[in-house]
RNA sequence: GGGCGAGUGAUGGAAUGGUAGACAUAAGGGACUUAAAAUCCCUUGGGUAAUUUUGCCCGUGAGGGUUCGAGUCCCUCCUCGCCCA
């Protein structure tokens, strides 16, 4: 017998719509915001992406069953490249195929049986939805946040446009894995580094986050504490410059206590600096070469740990302020721009990169640090109380173990030392400081810079400000226009949105935005003046849509704001976000950032935008690789729907594996789940004249009022429909209460409950298809069999959604299983358990005993069980171990 | 190089420190059938002993440790994945 998913899940579909779930009230009572992270609509959608989603509409259903009033909206992410990549290729309207592409996609998650409210969806690409990204660009800019500045950028040559720091991956374009070039240019900004602290500190409110996004969110801002010290160029330098670089090069380190180490300096090649002091040398040609060279370069070539670092001598030199030496100036591109001032103090001796620099170009390299305990002439009294003895003994240390040592040798010549000691230790070579603890004298060494106002203590964040202009067609225009005489205006708010023109456009990347182009929409006139004046070209990065799309969902059609307050107090924060790990960085941040902005101007009640986030892993094909349209190993959900139907597409999914892990796509997950579903199927035709048994939840026999009353009755203690009595009269529950099928019966539940509530759907569904095979297997019939078939519709209602509705009506339940309630249970002792003996550790025997059963009881039994009276008598019992219910070990 | 996570049958995967392998898949055997599919039942970690009931040994990447008892906790190492260098 094989159930006909299609007649039955066109139905079902039908009624949700006609009874309308899951349209939340007005004014939710307890509220529950479900998210899911908002897809592409590049095609079709398959089996990949849709994990997310049916992680999102389980919750939801089983979130809806236990009395929550739920919102959980879909939009769409519809600006970006890949559109612009089909207009180019293949002359396709962006705007077409996008919306044609949601039309398909919007079809998939209906036949999917996703329970959206419909009314509240978003599309990025649209003007109703772009004028308040646009309106967020000049409340920004309002607020001093948003700025232009030319510099080098990350350049990636194929989509021909700037990325920013967030979406370059390990040196290459998140989107096309393309090497990211740097290239100099003019460009928008949002300053995200104002917040970093703010997103820093706030983690800690995160409880509902995952550990893993929240250290890639602090390793991200990377916040480094530490000195920023002015060398100085030496006087007859400092003559012959005329850009006002000024006399003072400021380092930023988070080693103060190395100073004194100090023989070179190095400056990124993209550093002004650079260029200044490359057009003064005297090997000006060999130092413009080398910067043009490295730019070249990406950065994980740069940055590698494997690569020979090089670099180029200006034959310049600074006066290292504390020890008065000279220090080379050299050019090098293992030092990144964003790293601080974008140069650093060359420490040879207690850096490893530094290190290996200077051995290459033979700069000299000098110990400012020594391990604790070495070198009787330093002075260091920890050193002096040390025996001779286990001072030799520590030496030798590095020797027995040569991956970790990183001591120098100490009576080696300084030159020679192998490696970097970068370590804490005694400071030597260090004038006033010497014999001090560099600990302590990180401290002490930044007190006496900033006493003596060469330096001062600052923060230091990894942290980039927010690159948001796109040198492309396809996203919402920046809103700000060039004037001759005014310079930049923003465009005034009741001018929004700015339209993203239709015509004429000649999608070709040529390094510089289509919309240049266009006359039509560039030319304008300056606000301020009224002169001719022109729109700036740029498009916003589409993370910037993504970055607030879950307030629009609030208030949808608001055309007076972006959402009203009223709204925005119902629902946020969202309770339940659910996504991929891979946006830890990017847009995770974002949206940390934008929702702290809104609440600074007064726009949401709260300052961050999610309370708890879910990771689901990926679903990769058989090879290990990740499903993509463009690698062509993507299931498409569209055929796969035609043959299985929705209820096992989602029980596929989810079966798998836990949701929170990747799992490998198989065509024989399928079958098992198949097969469970017609079990459940035959179970309830077969038996389904037991009808509507014991479910006093029943709604259609309400009016919508007590419904709705009763409905939230459970909100007031939402989580614990545990310990309540199975819903039955009491009469009946003592009847059937000995037996093993009422006991299953409760365990079932809670197991279910408990899996729903940690995303344990895996498991939540291998104990439905045990409940099932104990109910094939039972001789149980009457009450505790008829009300147990409803229980097990109602668990399985969450992941199988139109099954468990249709089957629910048809044991004579008239209203919707999403509308009655989460079975309580409780916990029910067996009558019988199964003890496992031991001895000495090691299982011998099981035997079955009452429940509760005391120790000496226990023992008696084993005294007289044959397998292990035999290995008992005669020996001495030391100890006995006794779990009651578990287990008896006898350590003989 | 640093941080985090993972490593369990033929396969996907289960196991609050308490009988490792739940639930499935695949495979083998049987029932039904003219036959096949579907369905139902049985077997299935490895080794070993015996006529059977069954017994014993080994087994969760490797090696140590803690414990009456370790897949689970601790240490060292190996491999893979992710992030940061």
């Amino acid at each position: 017998m094989t159930y006909n998913f299609k007649d039955i899940e066109a139905r079902q579909q039908k009624y949700w719509d006609h009874i309308g779930l899951p349209a939340p009230p007005k004014v939710p009572h307890k509220k529950y915001y479900i998210l899911e992270m908002y897809p592409y609509p590049s095609g079709d959608l398959h089996m990949g992406h849709l994990k997310n989603y049916v992680i999102g509409d389980t919750l939801t259903r089983y979130k809806l069953m236990c009395g929550y009033d739920i919102l959980h909206p879909i939009g769409w992410d519809a600006f970006g490249l890949p559109a612009e990549e089909c207009a180019i290729e293949q002359g396709v309207d962006p705007e077409k195929w996008t919306l044609h592409n949601i039309q398909v996609s919007r079809s998939t998650f209906r036949l999917m049986g996703m329970l959206y409210d419909w009314d509240r969806e978003i599309t990025t690409c649209l003007p109703d939805y772009y004028k308040w990204t646009q309106w967020l660009f000049l409340k920004l800019y309002e607020h001093g946040l948003v700025y232009r500045k030319k510099a080098f950028q990350n350049w990636c040559p194929h989509c021909q446009t700037v990325l920013a720091n967030e979406q370059v991956e390990a040196g290459r374009c998140w989107r096309c894995e393309t090497p990211v070039r740097r290239k100099e240019l003019k460009q928008w900004f949002f300053k995200i580094t104002q917040y970093a602290e703010r997103l820093l500190t706030d983690i800690n409110k995160l409880n509902g986050w995952p550990e893993r996004v929240k250290t890639l969110q602090k390793n991200w801002i990377g916040k480094s504490e530490g000195l920023e010290i002015d060398f100085s160029l030496p006087a007859p330098l400092r003559q012959a410059k005329r850009d006002g670089d000024g006399k003072k090069i400021p380092i930023f380190t988070t080693r103060p206590d190395t100073i004194y180490g100090v023989t070179f300096i190095a400056i990124a090649p993209e550093n002004e600096l650079a260029k200044s002091l490359g057009r003064n040398s005297n090997s000006k040609k060999e130092v413009l070469k080398y910067i043009e060279n490295s730019l070249k370069r990406t950065e994980i070539e740069r940055t590698s740990s494997t690569r020979v670092k090089d670099g180029v001598n200006t034959g310049k030199y600074v006066i290292n302020p504390l020890s008065g030496k000279k220090a080379e100036i050299w050019i090098a591109d293992y030092v990144l721009p964003s790293y601080g001032t974008g140069v650093v103090m060359g420490v040879p001796a207690h850096d490893q990169r530094d290190f290996e620099f200077a051995k290459k170009y033979k700069i000299p390299i000098e110990v400012v640090i020594q391990p604790k305990g070495v070198g009787a002439h330093s002075g260091s009294t920890e050193a002096s109380v040390e025996s001779a003895e286990t001072l030799a003994t520590r030496l030798r240390l590095p020797l027995s173990q040569p991956k970790r040592s990183s001591k120098p040798e100490v009576n080696t010549p300084l030159q020679n030392i192998k490696q970097a000691y970068a370590e804490p230790g005694v400071m030597i070579n260090s004038g006033q400081f010497n014999g001090l603890d560099s600990v302590k004298g990180v401290e002490k060494i930044i007190k006496f810079v900033t006493q003596n106002g060469i330096g001062r203590r600052k923060v230091n964040y990894r942290l980039r400000d927010w690159l948001i202009s796109r040198q492309r067609y396809w996203g919402a225009p920046i809103p700000m226009i060039h004037c001759k005489k005014c310079g930049v205006v923003p465009v005034p708010f009741h001018n929004l949105p700015v339209y993203l023109p239709k015509q004429g456009i000649d999608f070709t990347p040529k390094g510089k935005s289509p919309l240049s182009s266009v006359p039509d929409f560039i030319n304008t006139k300056c606000p301020k003046c009224g002169n001719p004046a022109t729109r700036d070209p740029d498009t916003m990065d589409t993370f910037v849509d993504s970055a607030w799309y879950e307030i629009r969902y609030l208030d949808p059609k608001n055309e007076q704001a972006l959402v009203s307050k009223k709204e925005a107090e119902k629902w946020l924060p969202v309770d339940q976000y659910i996504g991929g790990v891979e946006y830890a960085t990017t847009h995770l941040l974002y949206f940390r950032f934008i929702t702290k902005f809104l609440y600074d101007i007064g726009v949401l009640p709260v300052d961050e935008p999610v309370e708890n986030l879910f990771n689901q892993g990926l679903i990769k094909d058989e090879t290990g690789q990740k499903m993509s349209k463009s690698k062509g190993n993507a299931v498409p959900v569209g055929p796969f729907l035609k043959e299985w139907g929705a209820d096992i597409a989602r029980l596929t999914i989810l079966f798998l594996g836990p949701p929170s892990k990747d799992g490998i796509w198989s065509v024989k997950g399928i079958q098992g789940v198949s097969r469970f579903l017609n079990r459940v199927y035959k179970l309830v035709n077969e038996n389904a004249s037991v009808g509507a048994y014991g479910d006093s939840t029943e709604a259609s026999v309400e009016s919508a009022e007590t419904l709705a009353t009763r409905l939230r009755l459970p909100l007031s203690q939402p989580k614990r429909s545990s310990k309540s009595e199975v819903n039955m009269p009491l009469q009946e529950e003592e009847n059937f209460k000995n037996t093993p099928l009422y006991r299953k019966l409760n365990l079932t539940i809670s197991k279910v409950e408990e899996d729903l509530n940690s995303f344990g759907y895996n498991t939540a569904i291998a104990s439905l298809m045990e409940f099932t095979n104990e109910l094939y297997k039972t001789q149980e019939r009457g009450s505790i069999f008829g009300y147990s078939l409803g229980v097990l519709i109602k668990l399985l209602a969450p992941f199988a959604p139109h099954l468990s509705e249709e089957l629910w009506h048809e044991l004579a339940h008239t209203g919707s299983v999403f509308k009655s309630c989460w079975p309580g249970w409780k916990e029910v002792e067996a009558k019988k358990v199964t003890l496992v003996i031991e001895i000495n550790g090691k299982p011998r025997a099981t035997v079955e005993i009452p429940y509760d059963l005391g120790e000496e009881e226990v023992k008696k039994v084993c005294l007289h069980n044959t397998r292990i009276e035999g290995r008992i008598k005669g020996k001495n019992i030391k100890k006995i171990i006794f779990v009651q219910n578990k287990l008896i070990n006898f350590v003989m």
